[in-house]
DNA sequence: AGCACGCCGACT
DNA sequence: GTCGGCGTGCTC
């Protein structure tokens, strides 16, 4: 009798053992069809066994219905890889073989390449780019590597040519990118370069083009493929080189079920597969600031722009005496940039009109009633809008509380400031980006490409604008508001907000040496925003990182972090203090638990949060207490209760 | 995750 | 008396 092993993507970890009637051999990383309880689910067949494990009833044992796939979706590299993440993450099988396969539950239409082989000529290098080149392409088929340039400088190229010489050598190549703003624009240089050879993967794909790219991947005919953190599993033979763009981003970590971090599965699979890793960024994050100076990873430097441009000339100024959300300076240099016919990125992360409603005479403030967070004014729709829940209501006009009439809003967001930016230059033609009109008419690259055409002066908007875009065009960037993050209850606040204005700095001048970068700031003395105007990244982590070291945070510490929610605010008291019991004498000499603690949001869409940080020296032995006390707590449980571990989280909220 | 079974409130 | 709300537990 042969019987095969399958993992479901549900959140049990189970693994369940299926008769297996005719045939079967050779099935194992196939998808099979099985009724599990009631219903027919698609499961990963990842064992064959002749005999039933001990404890299972051989009356209850159900057979495969049917074998999806001919051959193999999963080698058995790719399943040895999904069994240390289900480990590291704490997650099933079934979710880490899920998470590695082209999902598509969402899908979209998005303009496809055109399927002709263009080549662009590839510029000359400077001498630097030349020699880092060398650095990553010379001597062993392993390696850590860092690209430490500032923006503007030339990564890109060097990143191509890298590929380039894998391709040469019959190897493959992993191109990862934050976002889908910056994978488009990457794969197209990737396509230009390598035609048919190179492959995109992204969310936004229909299910059925990401399939059929994943299918010409699999089979060997793409050897460069570019995409967001997912596509560090794609399944590329002979891989060579694994490359991460803009490696500070938190998109590389991904929000749910394997929580992973697209870093440390490349490390990974570059280690098992005998591959090199690139990453690159003019801010670098701190742990690799840190491994960079222990010389652990090999920094690698790119000190001058190219293509003519100069590093703008930033300013920082003061917003506490300015009547509105534009200082006089900021205003001043808008007039300037339009009158040279050159354009404009205003920056702000906080969407919405205004960000909090609060009363002068009782202190009252407008919360959401199922999130512990300020509601958001959003003037155009006249709601008041929580961005956690999405509940919405009409503000108040007087202070619900104590019917004051000294009520209002405070703060301010993109929506506005752009109000104040077309009364301000009625002649100037301003377009908003963020969260509210992205989806709203014209998409997020069809905006773009219009800016970048010189269709518009002025770009306002969230991250989506400070994110590696490269518009010839800008003369002025204006940091809004640079303190926005910096109080947010997290550790890598400051280290957030630094690389934030630093890449949005970026946006200017690229291909002029008259750059400017107005930045202001309600805390000009504030070290992240100070050393982030003098573009100083090696004074700003002197200072952070011995910060980090003074408190024992990451770098200088490895987190595992539990988060407990549930509907009732006494079962998560109960749970986290239940768990915390359960850890904390299992924790071992170097580490200790931070917690347990009300999550800094202590309430989102009426679920009540608690949580509690492990913390320790090294990884090793705080993953195994965590594992233990996970298998203890797991013997109790209650279903209006539920438990979220982060191995490595990234932020804190 | 889904899907069923089960135990309490309000309807003809 | 039954319908259906969701809370609870299991799936080879």
């Amino acid at each position: 009798m042969a019987y095969l092993e399958l993992v479901f993507d549900i959140p049990s970890p189970q693994v369940f053992t299926y008769r297996m009637d005719s045939g079967g051999r050779g099935s194992v990383g196939k998808r099979g069809v099985a009724s599990l309880g009631r219903r027919e689910l698609t499961g990963y067949i990842v064992g064959e066994r002749a005999e039933l494990p001990a404890g299972v009833d051989p009356a209850g044992v159900k057979a495969v219905r049917r074998i999806v796939d001919e051959t193999p979706l999963f080698e058995a590299r790719d399943i040895a890889l999904a069994e240390w993440m289900a480990g590291y993450y704490f997650c099933g099988l079934g979710k880490a073989l899920a998470a590695m396969l082209p999902s598509g539950r969402r899908s979209r239409e998005y303009p496809a390449f055109s399927d002709e082989e263009m080549t662009a000529a590839a510029p000359e290098l400077s001498e630097e780019q030349l020699r880092a080149l060398e650095a990553v392409t010379d001597g062993s088929d392993s390696g850590l590597f860092y690209l430490y340039g500032i923006t503007g400088s030339g990564k890109t190229e060097v990143f191509l040519r890298a590929a380039q010489s894998m391709v040469t050598a019959g190897k493959s190549v992993i191109y990862l990118v934050p976002e889908i703003a910056l994978t488009h624009q990457t794969a197209e240089a990737v396509k230009m370069r390598f035609g048919s050879a190179a492959a995109t993967l992204h969310s936004k794909m229909t299910a059925s083009a990401r399939f059929t790219e994943w299918m010409r991947i699999k089979q060997g005919l793409v050897r460069v493929v570019v995409g967001p953190r997912s596509a560090v599993f794609a399944p590329v033979r002979n891989l060579g080189l694994v490359i991460i763009d803009e490696e500070h981003d938190g998109s590389y970590k991904s929000g749910n079920a394997p929580r992973y971090h697209a870093r440390q599965v490349a490390m990974r699979r570059c280690s098992v597969e005998g591959a090199r890793l690139l990453m690159g960024s003019a801010t670098p994050s701190a742990e690799a600031w840190k491994l960079m100076s222990e010389g652990v990873i090999r920094r690698l430097n790119l000190t001058r722009r190219l293509s003519g441009g100069s590093l703008p000339e930033i300013s920082p100024v003061s917003l506490e005496y300015a009547g509105g959300c534009l200082t006089e300076e900021l205003k001043e240099e808008i007039r300037k940039t339009a009158r040279l016919r050159r354009q404009t990125i205003l920056f702000l992360n906080h969407r919405g009109f205004s960000y909090f409603y609060r009363c002068r005479a009782c202190g009252y403030e407008l919360m959401c009633r199922r999130c512990s967070v300020h509601l958001t004014y959003h003037k155009s729709a006249d709601t008041a809008a929580c961005h956690y829940c999405g509940y919405k209501t009409v503000p108040p006009r007087v202070c619900p509380q104590c019917g004051s009439l000294d009520a209002g809003y405070r703060g301010f967001g993109t929506e506005m400031i752009e109000e104040e930016v077309i009364k301000t230059f009625p002649d100037l033609r301003v377009r908003r980006i963020d969260g509210d009109t992205v989806d709203k008419k014209e998409s997020l690259q069809e905006t773009l490409a219009v800016f970048k055409a010189g269709g518009f002066d002025i770009l306002l908007g969230t991250q989506m604008v400070a994110k590696g875009l490269n518009f010839p065009g800008v003369r002025l960037v204006g940091v809004v508001l640079a303190d926005a993050g910096l109080q947010m209850p997290d550790f890598r606040a400051a280290e957030r907000v630094f690389s934030l204005i630093v890449q949005v700095a970026g946006r200017s001048g690229r291909y002029f040496p008259d750059g400017r970068v107005i930045v202001q700031t309600l805390r000009p003395q504030n070290p992240a925003i100070d050393r982030a105007c003098a573009l100083d990244v090696e004074g700003f982590f002197a200072a952070e990182l011995a910060q980090r070291k003074l408190l024992g945070f990451p770098p200088y510490s490895r987190l595992i972090r539990f988060t407990i929610r549930s509907r009732y605010e006494e079962l998560a008291e109960a749970a986290i203090t239940r768990l915390a019991d359960i850890a904390l004498p299992l924790l071992p000499q170097d580490a200790d638990a931070l917690g347990p603690s009300i999550a800094a949001i202590g309430v989102i869409a009426g679920n009540h949060r608690r949580q509690l940080l492990l913390r320790g020296l090294s990884m090793g032995t705080l993953h195994k207490a965590a594992q233990s006390a996970l298998l203890e707590y797991e013997k109790k449980k209650d279903s209006r209760v539920y438990l979220e571990v982060d191995v490595d989280p990234v932020s804190l909220l």
